[in-house]
DNA sequence: GTCTAACCGAGACGGTACGTCTCGTCTTGCA
DNA sequence: TGCAAGACGAGACGTACCGTCTCGGTTAGAC
């Protein structure tokens, strides 16, 4: 993805035509940093260097290592879709295989654990990653109930606190396994896994 | 305590033995340092001033930061105890508490966090921290079941790779999701929550 | 002055340019704490905080202490004059008396006597020295000899290499026999001593 | 050769005695040290390692590092012999030739003007490297009047103040002028250099 | 033939300075 | 006027030696 010098020959002004392919370029230049040198060592620098781009332009857009790399890793997130594969269960397995697949990937687990660190004594930050990464995945969640319960596998949820915060236990399960298995464990989130703790979490569930 | 570097028994002779005041000033500074600055603004100089003890005797003894990070962590979670509540269910409620109170600790989390986060790209650093501190935390899970099957609360199991796996399994779900709720989706992990989770997890073991 | 590391004359063109304010306030504060100090206790961190200046800003400038004090001293003896006293004898007394009154200061004798001993293990400090230092001030040697034939006290020479050889051998004499006389015997270089000093070489050249 | 740090003559009594072997050992391992890796470079642990002693070992019999490398040179400088070649002339130029052939060794160039250096900050070091060192060799300058005296080269010397004045004057300029030549001009003290020097000083001394 | 004091090796200790690296800011000159 | 280039003050990095201090283990002379 290398961007830096053409643009120049269309736009015939000063002003800002590399903007917006500064953006691009940044962004891409920061997930190919994580994967080659992880978190700690990625400099600000070596990304301008990378994106072709003058720090200060850096900096005029992000405040930080920190906000730069969750914008970097937010945007690998969004690929995430619920598949429809005809029952509950096997909706669940298969965007849990995809979550897996993400964050085997080294830019993802790089970038998010780092800035999951950091979020535990930077309340904004915190914030920041909630709103750009996780709880926009909870939508996720909240299709794949709609679906089953269109489908009748799920009857229609009668009180809507108690929904909210089922929403939110299944989420922490489900992402907290994967993240825990895959990351801390180290063991494969492959086929078998996912059954085994596709089956726990819907019985769990009916109880 | 895991042993710093290498284990220099008794056996290492000649020359002034090592000070084993200074290994827990060090662990204990470490911590201190943590709560006030956090992973990436703790210094290993300024750990070794708060010891009272020079920067090379630090690095004689620990290869860098995360290794010292690691055995400080390590300590506070051999604070776990499985606690005889009477009932399987009771005794899981009791020691997901106990695990959330030192999550809930800021050397803990900002420790445990980026160490976590610095090991998917170290896998040497992986398996010290699941030999310091995931794995051995497993016999809680272990003790759990046994005590469980005293009681007559489970039958005792008949296929031990089956066995295996399902411990595996637990830990994760477990783990995995205190450490969502609490880290990364920032919600308490009161005694309600604790209540719906393992009502979920022990149902779902039983299907 | 010798130009510190390399030119970058005015075609360095991109970026910020180099404080010159910056060197001469390092070479002052070299020559400060060389007085303070001397040369093996001084630093160059401590050089850096009393120009007011970062140490990076000093490395990227000079490569190393040597080169460092070389240029501060180097600038200590271009104040060297030949004076017009009306003699041979007179002109050449009153330059080793200055020569002397160079020695006499610490920043110099401190920071001479160091890179000479230093340069005996490295041929291209020894050159630098040379340049910057020694061979500069033959240009008095020249002079005097020059004056000196214009008042008829000495003939024209006859054979060029034969006058090199006797410019190199009084420069030897000279220099060698202040400096010893002032550094290691650590004896007066007063009137008396110069006008002892002063004949033997003058008779002895004529010889 | 110099006593080390003070004599603890016979009269120390108890305990065991002060290893002969080891006072040697470590003087040779200082000149290696010295020809390998200059002054600066040199390190007191690396001397010890090379002596096959302990550090303790070469602290309880020298100051520091200063001192050790004077008593490591000046035995260099105890080899220098007055020839008899029938002339003074003669003698000067053959003393001179040998001065600069131990000048020439890399042990003796590197510690002395590194001493030197040193020394122009510290008194007691200084006096130090005349008492063990440069006075030492005035020796050489005495004997080479007496015998010239025998010859009847030269006159008897009357008044003994002034004798000893220009003893002092033909140190500085012999000593001087090697040195100069040698370490600093960086060009060979040959033989013709050699015999140009000694006319200047003869012609120069008979005015 | 013990004592016993001073020696010895090894190596850890609290320090200091090293030279490098990255930070985030601040000039410059070019276009 | 916006940007690349890059110098700037600041400060942590991990290493190398410093000179001191335990350690356990020899010596050799005095008793």
């Amino acid at each position: 993805m290398v961007v830096a010098m053409q643009s120049r020959t269309t736009a015939g002004r000063a002003g800002r035509p590399r903007s917006a392919a500064a953006d691009a370029a940044i962004l891409a230049a920061t997930r190919a940093a994580l994967v080659e040198l992880g978190w700690s060592r990625l400099t600000l620098g070596d990304v301008a260097t990378r994106a072709g781009v003058a720090k200060t332009t850096l900096y005029r857009r992000w405040a930080g290592k920190n906000e730069l790399v969750v914008d970097a890793v937010a945007e690998l997130f969004d690929e995430l879709r619920l598949p429809d594969r005809g029952t509950l269960a096997a909706d669940i397995e298969g965007v849990v295989l995809q979550f897996a697949a993400i964050l085997a990937r080294p830019e993802a687990r790089n970038g998010l654990m780092a800035v999951l660190a950091e979020s535990t004594r930077d309340e904004a930050l915190r914030e920041r990653i909630r709103a750009s990464i996780v709880d926009r995945q909870k939508r996720l969640v909240l299709a794949g109930r709609a679906r089953a319960q269109q489908r009748g596998e799920l009857p229609p949820e009668t009180d809507p606190a108690e929904a909210a915060r089922t929403v939110d236990l299944i989420f922490d399960v489900v992402a907290g396994a994967v993240v825990h298995r895959e990351l801390i464990s180290a063991e494969p989130v492959d086929e078998e896994w996912v059954r085994s703790f596709t089956r726990l979490l819907l019985v769990g569930l009916s109880g």
